[in-house]
DNA sequence: GGTAAGTCGCTTAGCGCTAAGCTAATTGCT
DNA sequence: AGCAATTAGCTTAGCGCTAAGCGACTTACC
């Protein structure tokens, strides 16, 4: 009746308790955001080590990698960057204050909008972001060697199809 | 040359960008890990308020579902859930501390070792996970309806193995 | 049997976030 | 032009977490 005798995830070990329990229950959506969320947050701890070497954490990671991925200037507003990454304008400030303090981006006037401000890399938050990103992506590929590279298109093309419907 | 004119959904979107500053970067394994991250947060928020209209935050359901599927008589100590839900004894406490002001679990001390406590869920508390449980995996199975059986299969295996590696 | 090491749950300080509300500046309506 | 509504970034209060450390108790070793 069951396939596999012993479970082989912390997932699956968590499925068969409610189905010992709760044998009406439907777990099977389980089965693929159980496993979702654990892979969320064991990466995500692995990324912050990934970047704890040179004094960043992961948040501020992000806002970094933003501004470096819009290219020159290398230029966002405190808005743009808080609805990139979802965050409140009051967490975007503590972000900006740390890494202004940190010499890694500075704040100028908005010459067009004196409610509003740029937010630039500097020299030496462009060679921080451009080092951090890689040892980031290093980490992640060592994670996703357990697929084959047929398996790892695989699950990003379903994982695109599920983010697709879910993010609407 | 690339495959697909215009981005599909955010990740897609972000992969492009890379490639346009820094087309030296291997962005593969964020095709994957980009997802995830993603989806764990949006699927996060909507746990969070499908517990919400019952008194509960998502981590004080996590409390008493491991509660819940531990069996008969529901009972676990402190020590036991952190581990499970990897979080420090400081972190147990407060949320202990709240579910039993709220009458959903009680704190009695632990025959055999004077310094633990044996937390148990009370009856109302075990009303409460047992509603609760079955709302968040309809959020859940609403969420993956996105994908036909035998995609949801693929890609719960695909998670498993992935997981697998990660957690070791 | 006595002592050293380990483990129990809890407390406290500090951190980063959200939600709510502020002032200043801009935009839209009439 | 003049006023209302919106938007900019920042501040504050509150929440939940971690890290560090506490006293109480148990276990392991000689």
């Amino acid at each position: 009746m069951n396939p596999q005798a012993h479970p082989q995830d912390p997932v699956d070990a968590i499925v068969e308790q409610w189905a010992a329990v709760r044998p009406d229950l439907d777990t099977s959506a389980m089965e693929v955001f159980g496993r979702i969320f654990r892979l969320s947050r064991a990466m995500g701890d692995r990324m912050e080590k990934a970047y704890a070497p040179l004094g960043l954490s992961r948040g501020e990671f992000d806002v970094l990698a933003t501004l470096r991925r819009a290219g020159e200037p290398y230029t966002l507003s405190p808005r743009e960057l808080s609805a990139t990454l979802m965050l409140t304008t009051g967490g975007m400030t503590g972000r900006l204050d740390k890494l202004e303090r940190a010499g890694l981006l500075r704040r100028s006037p908005d010459p067009h909008d004196r409610r509003g401000l740029r937010v630039t890399l500097t020299e030496q938050g462009l060679d921080l972001v451009d080092r951090a990103v890689g040892s980031g992506l290093a980490v992640e590929r060592e994670a996703l060697s357990a697929l084959n590279a047929q398996q790892a298109d695989q699950l990003a093309d379903l994982l695109r199809e599920l983010l697709r419907s879910t993010e609407r």
